[in-house]
DNA sequence: TTGTAAGCGTTATCAC
DNA sequence: GTGATAACGCTTACAA
């Protein structure tokens, strides 16, 4: 039996495979009635032309990939938002790609991707240490990539970031005007792009202000809850600090879990700053002063970006977009707390 | 100029198409020397036999589209990831689509998958008030659906949901017994399965304990976070509850943030307890009473139960699977506080 | 404005 | 185990 699919409507209606084809174009140069009998009858019978086959003869595929680390997270959600948002307006279909972090999954990932089966990519790195060969192979297959967040320095495509290091410059010397001396900065990882900026940004103002030399009060992290409760914990054992600088929203989640149980208190003990794009930061116990991201508008711009270099793949796109972070003041930093 | 492609690597290795294409499959009867031949020239220029080619051949897809009301919301995000593991575990492609709560654009991306773009749909329903006829289309067109969370009651469907109205009606009763006497059920939609479920496990217990006899105490409200607080506000002023039943993670927001603002203490004025899949709330301020809905495993099921459609698509495998929810008490509804 | 026919890159069938 | 060939469903010159 004959599937439903162009030849068939042709059939139905008596015309060629062509007319029915040019039907579901713009400008196709069809007799508007014509048009709108094929129409009807595909409407009728709910057909649209086969994806596959279209995309093969056409050589594109109205498909986009988003590669990212994680997808349970407000940022990446919140970007994922912006980015399915733009591409949705322009009739793209989004395919979305979690690596869970691993460099490995996101080689594995881009390069399957690699045969024609998208037009476009937008990521967040999920590895520095890795070699970026397979990335640099999309050039040469013509499909554009456009970095947002996390960033591959050794890539050269559009990229959207954030102001990471004056940024974090600016939360350090907040700490230090709340009246912190002992300023301690967790960081998940230092060799990714944007904790990279970050740590500099603090460290630069620490020393600015003389409070340290070295690097001894950066407090290596990861992404398990269980384990950052204990390093965060020895951390504070050992270090007795009274301000924690979290470059990532998990840190400052760990660290209020552990002040509530050891009966810390936040701001008065230890103040706390956060990169976070939690929404109800405000409602927090106590309210956390955040450094937050502009996740929406960096999903939109990447896409936007996107889609400019898959219109315009003469012209040079390689541009780095800055976009500007906010800090916001909570409790969690106030200077003195009448309780 | 020739494509990288199958023919040409026929080419460059002297054997023919077929061959070459029957490297990339497991029991295509090829001499493994060959095999090994074909897939090392291929690995060295990085080619991998076109998507779309290929699946127009096969007519299958590896491809999953997740049909979402939204995305940037921690039970979908939560659940999106479930479905993500387990998907590209399977090595499919996953395809996600947003609907904003618009049954019109689920309708419209459901209508345009229906052209072989994917093999199976996995997807939280938007809208119960339109024709569901373009759902029951795809079964003619034989692409399996799956619902999560949100269902249609008349689309006959593997379904995975939990048991909201249980948990609704001992979320109630828990209300209750810390001393609630006039309380406010806060829901979104009413109409839909989950908005309807658990309003109804609300009024029954209500009725059960004999303090309400009608659903003037169930309160309307929307996705905007001005409106909520408005509506929200009124209802305070007008209906002075003492205890508040959020059906949506949103209102809880909502309802803290009014709270905050007319120093009203929960949970000695009002006690508040929500559906929510907030992984801080115990971090609030104060801690919220939670239902929360498993929602990571949720995903997981939904995407195992759409891959054995896939696979055995004979079998009848509509089946209403009901996980639990769980119902975490924190500060917000305790009974008397010392403060 | 419409029809004819070639071809997109694969895979399935059949013969060798 | 391998090769030739047709076909998947569509779009697009080109011809009419």
């Amino acid at each position: 039996m004959d599937q439903l699919g162009i030849k068939k409507l042709a059939a139905m209606l008596k015309v060629s495979k062509s007319t029915v084809s040019r039907a579901f174009f713009e400008n196709s140069g069809i007799k508007e009635e014509t048009k709108q009998r094929v129409l009807s009858l595909a409407a009728e019978l709910s057909f649209t032309p086969s994806f596959y086959g279209s995309n093969l003869r056409r050589k594109n595929s109205n498909t986009i990939a988003v590669v990212v680390p994680e997808i349970s997270n407000n940022f990446f959600s919140q970007a994922i938002k912006g980015i399915e948002e733009i591409l949705s307006k322009h009739n793209y279909n989004v395919l979305i790609y979690v690596t869970d972090s691993d460099g490995l999954k996101e080689a594995d990932f881009i390069s399957t991707i690699n045969s024609g089966k998208v037009d476009g990519i937008i990521m967040s790195a999920s590895a520095e240490e890795y070699n970026h060969e397979y990335i640099s192979n999309l050039k040469r297959s013509k499909i554009p990539v456009v970095f947002f967040d996390r960033v591959y320095d050794d890539i050269e495509a559009p990229k959207v970031i954030t102001n990471d290091y004056d940024i974090s410059f600016d939360a350090t010397e907040l700490l230090i005007k709340a009246g912190c001396t002992k300023i301690v900065f967790l960081v998940v990882n230092k060799a990714i792009s944007i904790g990279n900026s970050r740590m500099c940004g603090y460290l630069d103002a620490m020393k600015k202000h003389q409070l340290i030399q070295d690097e001894s009060c950066v407090i290596d992290c990861s992404n398990d809850f269980q384990k950052n409760y204990s390093i965060i914990g020895n951390c504070l054992d050992n270090l007795k600090p009274d301000g924690i600088f979290c470059s990532i929203e998990r840190l400052a989640i760990a660290t209020y879990h552990l002040c509530i149980d050891r009966n810390i208190n936040i701001p008065n003990d230890l103040k706390v700053i956060s990169f976070s794009s939690l929404e109800i930061a405000p409602l927090l116990n106590p309210a956390l002063s955040t450094i937050t991201q502009p996740a929406l508008e960096m999903g939109l711009k990447a896409a936007s970006l996107l889609i400019k270099c898959i219109r315009e793949p003469g012209i040079n796109n390689v541009v780095t977009n800055v976009l500007e972070s906010k800090i916001i003041e909570r409790e969690s930093t106030r200077q003195r707390v009448i309780k």
